[in-house]
DNA sequence: TACCCGTGGCG
DNA sequence: TCGCCAAGGGT
């Protein structure tokens, strides 16, 4: 009779982490305090985003903004600016409020609970903030904990579905001690040697320990559900020049974009008739219509962009709900990558 | 509960 | 080239 599989080792995973942390801007240098704005502030920036994408973002944030305070004190309009490009531009919205929240009340929380009740602050956000900033006994589940976890106990439902259990399995790994560590081990892992294609199950503290390695696929979990295809959208753009000037508005404060600078655009739908495209003008000029078209994927649409392009001679009138901003200066109104696909398009540079 | 919400890099 | 996917949250 075969001995029963190992169990997964806890402290293995520690004693790992000792040894293959990534040193990150964010995070506090082996034995020091993690400084809870900077863990917050790169958990939000962190939120289905890359690394490698928010490392000059939370430079740039905390050279401006050392702390909670001087954020709050911001208007809203320059942080969405300073986040142009990041994404999700809700996350921009909510930093903010939060900011404001954490100002007013004079610190910030502490307890999960209360840390789960700031705008932009989840399940996993709350919890990665008590664990690694206040060494909390919690593990924080995030995409990379999950596929750990699901792989090591072959969790055959797709994650969408098993929560719950990747939860609590993720939590009974915990040894009682260095919770932030331990969280941030875990996502290391799962980043590192656990990865979503081509996990390196021979260099895992967990090798040998792992029900999908036993499985002799462990590549295969977490299994992921039937994908769906993306739909298309149209629409089209007015780019309006004068005088050296672009016309430029703000997209309403929810939704797609919300609350970024935009050029003057139609809505985006399925359904977009280009022949009354010219309807949604901001201002009766001699468009042009540009050939090609701008592309650009979103996360649950992808979008195809036509282009018109006008000229009218100086004095540049007063648009409703829109401003004249000088071509020098676009760059530094924060468009959204949509937007400066835009301008890219209409030959105003911003490549 | 499903759906909505960006972007850039990688195999 | 293109689908996949990355430290999720709001509604």
């Amino acid at each position: 009779m075969r001995s029963a599989p190992a169990k997964p080792d806890p402290l293995a995973l520690l004693r790992w982490y000792d040894r293959r942390r990534r040193a990150l801007p964010w995070r506090a240098r082996a034995g020091e305090t993690a400084d809870p704005y900077a863990v917050w502030l790169s958990e939000i920036m962190l939120q289905q985003t890359t690394v490698e994408a928010v490392k000059p973002y939370f430079a740039a944030f905390l050279a401006r903004w050392p702390d909670v305070a001087a954020l709050a004190a911001a208007p809203q309009e320059e942080v969405m600016k300073a986040w142009a490009g990041l994404g999700y531009y809700a996350r921009a919205r909510n930093l903010h409020a939060c900011a404001r929240a954490i100002a007013a009340r004079g610190a910030f929380p502490r307890e999960q609970r209360e840390l789960l009740a700031l705008p932009g602050v989840g399940p996993y956000t709350a919890a990665a903030i008590a664990a690694i900033a206040y060494d909390a006994p919690v593990v924080a589940v995030d995409g990379n904990v999950e596929r750990v976890v699901a792989r090591l106990f072959a969790i055959e439902r797709p994650a969408r579905e098993a929560k719950a259990e990747l939860r609590e399995q993720a939590q009974s790994l915990f040894p009682g001690r260095r919770a932030g560590d331990f969280t941030q081990a875990l996502m290391d892992l799962g980043a590192t040697v656990c990865t979503p294609r081509g996990p390196r199950c021979g260099d895992c503290p967990f090798h040998g320990a792992c029900a999908a390695e036993r499985s002799g696929d462990a590549e295969a979990f977490p299994v992921k559900p039937p994908k769906t295809q993306k739909p298309e959208r149209r629409g089209a753009a007015f780019v309006l020049l004068s005088d050296g000037a672009a016309l430029i508005r703000t997209r309403p404060p929810r939704g797609l974009l919300g609350g970024m600078a935009e050029f003057p655009s139609t809505p985006f739908r399925a359904d977009f008739d280009p022949r009354k495209a010219r309807a949604h003008a901001p201002a009766a000029a001699p468009w042009r219509e540009l050939p090609g078209m701008v592309e650009h994927v979103f996360t649950h649409f992808s979008l195809r962009l036509t282009i018109f392009r006008a000229t009218l001679p100086p004095p540049r009138p007063g648009i409703e709900n829109c401003r004249w901003t000088e071509l020098g200066r676009l760059e530094a109104e924060g468009l959204p990558t949509l937007m400066r696909k835009v301008a890219a398009h209409a030959g105003l540079g911003l490549e």
